[in-house]
DNA sequence: CAGATCTTTCAAACCGGTTCGAACTTCTTT
DNA sequence: AAAGAAGTTCGAACCGGTTTGAAAGATCTG
């Protein structure tokens, strides 16, 4: 069934159905209600080619894979991937995902050219990220998850990485922790950066030495959260706590304190960045880990309803938000022993 | 620059330029390469609003994501759908992912209607999956990462989980074990029933019982494998090995072994399903681990694929495959110790 | 009651491709 | 030389929507 039929079977021309469904004001009340009722009866939906090519808008939002790398292997993204999917059909749009085979870059470039998507949803920004430049170039309107330092406005959204560091901080020096470690995402991150910036700040504001052997950026995994905290443990000048950037990165962490007949909360205090994922929930730790937390699902969500009022024609300098991070405390940051 | 402007300016017809690109033959090979070259320089892309329009083809694959599930959280699930995105990309198609807020059901039957995907894809396929007959009722074509046991015919790809088992039971049962459990992913899975199914079968050819009690189903995470290690430990006939489904629930069975003082390899033996997952390696075990690995990724591409030579024209019939699965010996399979 | 205004509807053009059927060349065949 | 076949190219229709501009009918104004 498709508006011709409709239309003819109504009596009415394709025009006048068009808008009736469309909510504009010139169409009778009484005829809107009988066009609505046989819309639905028909079980008419518009064919989605059709409507994006008369509206020159495609009705989705662009993410674009780096193909060889392993993001996708980052349960995160694929987290933030669930949420955007999830707030771009509240907004009556789909995701386009698209996987390159040939660069980034690439991928991009075609998604533009071939007027795919109305906006592109960029994640993980690099402390540089020329995809920015790139994409405002082809004239690609975009919305990011993170932010860089860099001068352009776009819109986005953040969580304020600085200010959880800073918190998670205060809160183990306040129980008297000296030497307080963070143990990092990969170093090219934006998000990384901010939260090394905090954890100096942090560290300075309180007259602590933010010494930089205890900050160590790696991949967010477990195995890298492992290594890194051996090698921090192995440190003439051990440290008694633990940030961690991930929940991946607090597994290692908390296994290899154990692997080296410590205990957590006695011995060393551990506070982990949490997003929220359903697999690896901070109660199950043992002792429970103590978390900064903010939902990336939640994320996604929100910024695909940014994307939504951007291609609404909303002002994109009103479009950005840093969301707070939550210090949820728990077994896991304790006082450190006394010496 | 679209067709008409490119024609226009090569004094040709839309006709002709259309077919010089898509390479039909009746063009003047002389004519397609001025054709080509000149589409080269103005950077052409065709409009895919409009080619889909005028193909009835959508150019795009789907998969939709249940709303209000954690299915993405799943990191596996994520890890397909970088496969299937990535193989869809060298198929030329794209991916159109869809979050449902008002039920999988509603998302489909939208799909359908608004002709918006070829082809739909299916993970995580149920025992009893209402969904394959939902979309041939609806006409939609379908590919799915897995298999169930009902009579109907559809294009799908699987790995041989049943014999995954098998043979992890046999490499055990030939050490010496005799009371192996099998600590699995969901009851309502297809695959947890395949993989039930090859436990009972070898367990029986090797003369030994598959006790009910040496089963578990659960969710596929740390939690739920550290608490059915845990239970299946207290057991007054605890096993000395143990099947896991996924390197998650394997997580949580070497930590629950780990903390009633036990030693994997030397107490008790434990074989996994890797899935291939780059955050969680069974090498950064300790031992490490011995599994049966399948690449999900690898299996997401081949569906793209699959689902390509559907649209294609393919007989489905012919669109249908099942991976062997390797066995990877480690050292978390060890004889169990004399009693 | 004529003329202006508002409401409601419609035919036709448009978006940017693909494809059918016809037409025009050029080359064989008889 | 006429007829037939093959090779190229083109105009026009089509896919299924949206949107413009005009028109018909109803209501209001002076």
């Amino acid at each position: 069934m498709n508006l011709r039929e409709l239309a003819q079977h109504l009596g009415l021309s394709k025009t006048t159905v068009s808008r009736a469904l469309n909510g504009f004001s010139e169409v009778n009340e009484e005829t809107r209600l009988r066009v609505q009722e046989a819309a639905r009866r028909f079980n008419y939906t518009p064919n989605v080619s059709a409507k994006r090519l008369a509206t020159g808008e495609s009705g989705a939002f662009g993410v674009v894979l780096p193909g060889a790398s392993t993001e996708m292997a980052d349960p995160v993204f694929g987290e933030f991937l669930a949420g955007l999917a999830d707030g771009a059909g509240r907004c009556g749009r789909d995701l386009y995902v698209n996987a390159t085979f040939d660069g980034e870059e690439a991928g991009y470039r075609r998604l533009a050219r071939a007027k795919a998507v109305d906006v592109m949803i960029l994640a993980n920004l690099k402390v540089e990220d020329l995809r920015i430049r790139l994409l405002s170039h082809l004239g690609l309107q975009t919305v990011t998850c993170g932010r860089t330092a860099g001068s352009l406005v776009y819109p986005h959204l953040d969580i304020d990485h600085e200010d959880g560091v800073r918190r998670a901080v205060d809160l183990l020096a306040g129980l008297g922790h000296k030497a307080i470690a963070l143990v990092s995402g990969p170093a090219d991150l934006s998000a990384s950066e901010q939260r090394m910036v905090g954890w100096h700040a942090a560290l300075g504001r309180r007259g602590l030495a933010a010494e930089a052997g205890l900050f160590v950026a790696g991949p967010a995994t477990e195995d890298h959260g492992y290594r890194a905290t051996r090698a921090l443990l192995a440190l003439p000048t051990a440290p008694t706590a633990f940030l961690c950037a991930s929940m991946f990165l607090a597994s290692g962490c908390c296994r290899a304190i154990g692997d080296c007949g410590l205990k957590i909360g006695r011995d060393v205090s551990v506070i982990a960045h949490d997003d929220g994922l359903a697999t690896v929930r901070p109660e199950a730790f043992e002792p429970a880990l103590t978390t900064t937390f903010s939902s990336i699902r939640s994320a996604g969500g929100r910024v695909a309803e940014l994307a939504a009022a951007l291609v609404g024609g909303a002002d994109p300098a009103t479009l950005s938000e840093v969301w707070p991070v939550d210090l949820i405390f728990r077994d896991s940051a304790q006082a450190p022993p006394r010496r």
